[in-house]
Parts: C-alpha cells; sequence; structure tokens
RNA sequence: CGGGGCGUAGCGCAGCCUGGUAGCGUACCUGCAUGGGGUGCAGGUGGUCGCGAGUUCGAAUCUCGCCGCCCCGACCA
C-alpha cells in the first residue's frame, strides 16, 4: 500500500473528550471518529486491525468446529416478550417501532434468535450438538458511554450459542471453549488471565471471564500468585479470619465532631483504621438493615445482593436513617438500636473485638465496643466485602493480588434459561421432548482494539503486536519524489517484501523524514525500513523494531533478513 | 438518575465578566526555500460562534428554553 493513495487521517492533538489511552491514539491515529455518543465510524486503518482480529477469531472458532451463520440486527419484540426480557433488560434495549407500529429492538444479543432458530430446525439428538456462531453488531444504549470504542453503544461481537442434548456435553463444549478462548488471546498477542464470573444467577458450573490486563481496565480481578486462583472482586470469597474475640476494654463513649469517615475517626483517636466499624444503612422495599464493614473495607453490592432478604436494595435515605436510628449518617453503629432491627456483619467484623464505632448521637463514637456484652450478636454473619490485596486465597495456597483487567471474552453455560421459556425441544434417543441444554460465548471483538492499544503503546503512540497491526512494515524512503536511487531501492524493497506476504505501507508522500517517523510511530507499525540516500552508499538501509530504541543497519539487498529472525 | 463543567474553523483553544457582526495555534491550499525526527518564510481557503426564542439600535457576549458532549457521584455512614 502506498501511503500516497491510502487514507492517513494522523491529528497532532486528540480531541478533549477523549479520556483513556486507548482512545486518544486511536483517534489521532486516524483508526477511529466519533459519529455520536458511543458510536464510531472505523476509518480505513482502524478497520484493517479489526478485520484482523476478526480473522483470527473466525479461524479458532472454525478450527473449535462451531459453525458461522448472521443473525438480523433487528429483531421482533415478541421474541423478547416471549423469553420475558422486553420487561427485564431494560432501557439498554434500544427499542423502535416500524410503519406498522409493529415493536422491534436493535439486538443487544442473540439468543432469542439463536433459540428461535433451534426450537425451528432442530428436532432430533441426531442433529446435537450444534454449535452457531457470528460476529456481528451489536447495540446497547449505555447509560454512560465512554472509553471510546471500549464502552460503545454500538459495538461488534462474536457471538456463540450452542446446543446439546445433556449438560454432560454442554459441560464438554465449554471447555472447548475455554481452550478456544485461551488460543484467541494467546494468538492476539495480548496479555490476558481468565478469571471465574458469577456462577450464581444462572447455575450450572459457573461461567468465566477473559480480562486483557490493563491498570484502567474497569474491572478488578483477584488472583493467587501460587495457584491458577483468580476471580473478578466482585465474586472473590473473603474467607472469615478466624479470629478469636478478646474483649478487653470497656466501651466508652468519645466525642468526634465533624468526624464521620473511619479514617478520619481512626486518625482522631489514634488507633488503627482496622480496628473501626463502619455501618451501611439498606433498604429492602420498606425494610430497614444495617450492614456492618470494617473501617479500611468496602462493600460489595453483588454479594448483598445475594442475601435473599436484600433483593433487591437500594441505600438508605438519610431520612430513613434519621427515622430508624434518631441520628444522622456518619454516627450511626450497631449499639442501642432498637430491637428487631437487622443487622449484618460482614465476616470479618463479627470476628472484631473492642471496636470502635459510631454512638448513634451525632458527634459521638464509642471505642472498646464488643459484641453480645454492648450490643446484640449481630441478625446474620455473612460475606459482604471486596476481597483487598493481601486477603487469603479461597483455595488456601496464599495471598490473593488484585489487578485490573479489561474484560474482552465471556464464557457462560446457560443452561436450560431460553429454551424452556422458549419452549425449544428435541426429541431424544427414547422419542421423549426435551429443552436443549444451551452454552453461550462471546467475544468483544471492537473491544479487543481498544484493549490491546490500552496494553500496548508509548508516547510516540501505538505499538500493534504483530499479529494484528494493520500493516507489518512500514517502509519509509527519505526523498522519495527527488532522488532515483532511493526510489528504486524502496520500490524494489516493497516488491520483495510483498512478494514475501508482508503487508508493508510505503510512505511515498514526499514528507520530511519527521513527519513520516511520527505517522508511522502513531499508527503502530511494528516494523519499519527507511531508505536514504547516505545508506544507499554504503549498500545499506535502515531496520528498526517499533520497540527497539535504535535503527541498524542491514543489507539493502536483503531487507527481509531482520523480518525472518522475528519469525 | 443526582451534582458540576463545556459547546466559537477538521483538531486544540482565546474572546463572553464590562454587547459594536471573530481571533490564535495547528491542519488544509499556493509559491519559494529546505530535505534524517512534526522545517522556514510569504500569501490564501475555511466559522449562520450548538439550536430556538427574548432583551437591545445592535447579541458569540445578557435572559429563558431545548439539544449535544465531558467529568464526578450513585461506597454516605
Amino acid at each position: 500500500m502506498r501511503a500516497s493513495r491510502y487514507f492517513l487521517a494522523t491529528l497532532k492533538e486528540a480531541p478533549s473528550d477523549a479520556e483513556l489511552v486507548s482512545h486518544k491514539l486511536m483517534v489521532r491515529a486516524g483508526m477511529i471518529r466519533r459519529l455520536a455518543g458511543g458510536i464510531y465510524t472505523w476509518m480505513p486503518l482502524g478497520l484493517r486491525v479489526v478485520r484482523k482480529v476478526e480473522a483470527i477469531v473466525r479461524e479458532e472458532m472454525n478450527r473449535a468446529g462451531a459453525i458461522e451463520l448472521f443473525m438480523p440486527a433487528v429483531q421482533p419484540a415478541e421474541l423478547w416478550q416471549e423469553s420475558g426480557r422486553w420487561q427485564k433488560y431494560g432501557p439498554e434495549l434500544l427499542r423502535l417501532k416500524d410503519r406498522h407500529e409493529r415493536e422491534f429492538c436493535v439486538g443487544p444479543t442473540h439468543e432469542e434468535v439463536i433459540t428461535d432458530l433451534a426450537r425451528r430446525d432442530i428436532r432430533s439428538y441426531r442433529q446435537l450438538p450444534v454449535h452457531f456462531y457470528q460476529i456481528q453488531t451489536k447495540f446497547r444504549d449505555e447509560i454512560r458511554p465512554r472509553f471510546g470504542v471500549m464502552r460503545g453503544r454500538e459495538f461488534t461481537m462474536k457471538d456463540g450459542y450452542s446446543f446439546h442434548a445433556d449438560y454432560a456435553d454442554l459441560q464438554r463444549e465449554y471447555r472447548n471453549m475455554y481452550d478456544t478462548y485461551t488460543r484467541i488471546f494467546t494468538r492476539l498477542g495480548l496479555r490476558f488471565r481468565a478469571v471465574s464470573a458469577d456462577p450464581g444467577a444462572i447455575g450450572g458450573t459457573g461461567s468465566q471471564e477473559f480480562h486483557v490486563l490493563a491498570d484502567s481496565g474497569e474491572d478488578a480481578i483477584a488472583y493467587c500468585p501460587n495457584s491458577d486462583y483468580a476471580a473478578n472482586v466482585e465474586l472473590a470469597e473473603a474467607l472469615s479470619p478466624g479470629t478469636v474475640r478478646r474483649p478487653s476494654e470497656t466501651m466508652k463513649k468519645v466525642p468526634t465532631p465533624g468526624k464521620v469517615r473511619c479514617e478520619d475517626v481512626a486518625r482522631l483517636l489514634g488507633v488503627p483504621i482496622e480496628r473501626t466499624v463502619k455501618a451501611i444503612a439498606v433498604m429492602h422495599d420498606a425494610e430497614f438493615f444495617l450492614l456492618l464493614l470494617r473501617g479500611d473495607h468496602s462493600l460489595n453490592e453483588i454479594k448483598v445482593q445475594k442475601i435473599s432478604q436484600l433483593d433487591p436494595f437500594r441505600f438508605a435515605s438519610d431520612a430513613e436513617i434519621e427515622r430508624n436510628l434518631g441520628c444522622r449518617a456518619g454516627y450511626i453503629g450497631p449499639v442501642g438500636v432498637r430491637s428487631g432491627l437487622r443487622v449484618i456483619a460482614d465476616r470479618t467484623v463479627a470476628a472484631m473485638s473492642d471496636f470502635v464505632c459510631g454512638a448513634n448521637e451525632e458527634g459521638f463514637h464509642l471505642t472498646g465496643v464488643n459484641f453480645g456484652r454492648d450490643c446484640p450478636e449481630p441478625t446474620q454473619v455473612a460475606d459482604i466485602r471486596k476481597v483487598v490485596a493481601g486477603d487469603p486465597s479461597p483455595d488456601g495456597k496464599g495471598p490473593l493480588e488484585i489487578v485490573r483487567g479489561i474484560e474482552v471474552g465471556h464464557i457462560f453455560q446457560l443452561r436450560t434459561k431460553y429454551s424452556e421459556s422458549m419452549k425449544a425441544t428435541f426429541l431424544d434417543e427414547s422419542g421423549g421432548s426435551r429443552p436443549f441444554e444451551m452454552g453461550c460465548y462471546g467475544i468483544g471483538v471492537t473491544r479487543i482494539v481498544g484493549a490491546a492499544i490500552e496494553q500496548n503503546h508509548d508516547e510516540r503512540g501505538i505499538i500493534f503486536p504483530e499479529p494484528i497491526a494493520p500493516f507489518q512494515v512500514a517502509l519509509v524512503p527519505i526523498g522519495y519524489g527527488k532522488n532515483a536511487a532511493v526510489r528504486e531501492a524502496a520500490d524494489s524493497i516493497y516488491r520483495e517484501l510483498t512478494g514475501a506476504g508482508f503487508e508493508v505501507l510505503l510512505d511515498d508522500r514526499d514528507e520530511r523524514p519527521g513527519v513520516m517517523f511520527a505517522d508511522m510511530e502513531l499508527i503502530g507499525i511494528p516494523h519499519r525500513i527507511v531508505v536514504g540516500e547516505r545508506g544507499l552508499k554504503d549498500k545499506v538501509v535502515e531496520y528498526q523494531g517499533r520497540r527497539d530504541r535504535e535503527s541498524r543497519r542491514i543489507p539493502v539487498d536483503d531487507p527481509l533478513a531482520p523480518l525472518r529472525a522475528e519469525s
């Protein structure tokens, strides 16, 4: 490809609304342009990268035995009403009406469509198992689209759905997909980690997410460096500390005017924050609950939601706190509350003694507090906090560490959730009618592009992993338009590299060297060959890898040398 | 959904408080010079100042409404 005939659209400055490096760099490199909130045009250069990702995903899915099809983006409301999600999905589902006032939605996912297809076309166990997938545009009307293509509203996703006669076969395919995803992300050249995701809601042996590791990731992942334990922090279990309570102090009321946060109270009283307990007031319908956490811990809302009396819950308003405790937020605690008020303590709190908590009186806290003696034992003890680095791994193999990640894949055992609600059944060997066992497996294709950049960049721009680079080699002649020797050498190298199967971007724009270097680095091409009059006299050109600090001279008649060494 | 901020040329910004019909950098076009890290000089193109209404002789500027975008919050005990 000749740069003069291509459409490079690099920018010196990024638009001010871009926050993440990957977003800024994608705009600056001319990979994407914004059309509306969370909706982007893929420019020629960006599209090349998307296509590379798609190709790898497609190849591995096919190799794994899945079959590609293509479903409509616009879906009739009836299917969603049947599965119950027309109500449940909420405002994230973009709904629309056609000219006959019939209701449709733009598909955020395709379980309904594929299940409908299966119930029509799969009648016998002899047709099972089967796994369909597609690479398709989805639309999710996010509350707050941001981070460019990483949390857009319109995005490309590979979604696959498998159908099985029994659970054992679903598990087999689930493992198959685990291995396939691992291969895909490895081939894409990404540092990633598979982590356990929410197993409760849908059932089965659980689901797993694949995260690209990056500090800017929206998810926190807890993992054990000594084992393969890894889970989204939302689910990672915080074990009971198992320490024995040893009350030694007597309870005292101390003034703490203006100190409402645990760390402020701890500092004022000169005690470690680990000795404080904070109380969080929540409501389930009209019922009031007090949740107790150690001062330095934070509430895990997902875990709270799993306590049956608290599904769903919301935070209590100031008025509700006043009404139930007679005190404003900031000074509330479990001591002296009316009987019958439900107090749920985190496991860590349940093992504490001589702790500090709010006195239910504005401007005062209590020290030396102990359960049983100063206030009733908690109504319930549960794991309701987020794990922190240093907590013991649930598998007992050492302390947890926490890293951040970007979710780029998710595999799921759906079981019969959709096949039952949509009456999708087949006939088994004995002629009985049974609902399909289903699995579903997603990969965020466009998000991968952002995640890859998030993980691979420097102050000059993008550093694409080789397998998804838009071009592998940037060929930069200096004085292409003026110097015949340079032009001939560049053209000849171009032919040779192209002939060897490399995608080469020949910068024949006759720009100043600095401009060409800056552009090629910005757009992240992994290899660069510079052809200049100076070197040609010695029959050499220069090679520099995108991560290299310096270039090195290579013979002009063997430009493939450094690339061979690579592979 | 709550709070805050912003909307002026493709991009980044100034002007607005103290009304007088718009400016800087960059990008783009032309010419000359330059030719190994976003080069220099000169000359140009490009804006209904987000949209609508109002106040005024006169509105980018003041008022109201709408739209769009960004950030923060929804862990506050």
